[in-house]
DNA sequence: CGACCGATCCTC
DNA sequence: AGGATCGGTCGT
């Protein structure tokens, strides 16, 4: 069983945790069963100064309430009325900030990811935030849930990332953000299971 | 309370 | 390339 990462993991500037994250192991726990990919792909949502966060110039609302709490707490929303996706709290305390998690490698649960998914082939089943969300069976259930504590959900130990296999780019799905669309705050691996190349 | 708009995915 | 689909947010 992977240890859970700590605290004090997610307590750093944001932007090097999503390079952190990569290559960790995502997993969940459903009754007996588990669950478990690779992080792949992350990005980094920064509040204060970030037009494309939902937290931008500090906002607060019911939604955004928990990316002011604890760090390692998860951040699950909907997005088009129809998909959750999944992001962990991050940073200095008190700042809102978050990555999000936009694609695991399958490692474990392939068969349990088919059928939450509903998928007849192992094609398409963790390559996007909405995708990976759906074969993990992550929803609004697991809002505000502590990674730190939690055995149903959380992110575990992998293989540690050489700097040098981390690639960025723009976020993806953010073109409405102003300036802050060509953010470079998308880090990836070179990996089949990237949402995109 | 009504209107608008997506941190996406699927099927043309 | 376009449509699905509805929660969050904001304006009236």
């Amino acid at each position: 069983m992977k240890s859970r990462l700590r605290r004090r993991f997610y307590a750093r500037n944001p932007l090097l945790v999503c390079q952190c994250l990569l290559g960790k192991t995502l997993v969940r726990r459903i009754d007996h069963q588990l669950i478990a990919g690779k992080i792949v792909e992350v990005e980094a949502y920064v509040g204060p100064e970030d037009e494309a966060s939902h937290a931008y110039r500090n906002f607060r609302s019911p939604r955004t309430q928990i990316q002011y709490g604890k760090r390692g707490c998860s951040y699950v929303f909907i997005v088009y009325g129809m998909f959750h996706c999944f992001c962990v709290v991050v940073g200095p305390d008190h700042v809102p900030a978050v990555c999000l998690i936009r694609a695991v490698e399958p490692l474990l649960g392939l068969d349990l990811m088919r059928k939450n998914r509903k998928c007849a082939t192992y094609r398409n089943l963790t390559n996007g935030p909405g995708r990976l969300c759906e074969s993990f069976d992550i929803d609004k259930r697991h809002y505000g849930l502590d990674l730190c504590r939690s055995d149903t959900l959380f992110i575990g130990d992998g293989e540690t990332v050489p700097a040098s296999k981390i690639k960025s780019s723009r976020r993806i799905g953010v073109e409405y953000s102003g300036n802050s669309k060509r953010l470079p705050w998308r880090f990836y691996l070179e990996n089949p299971f990237v949402s995109r190349p």
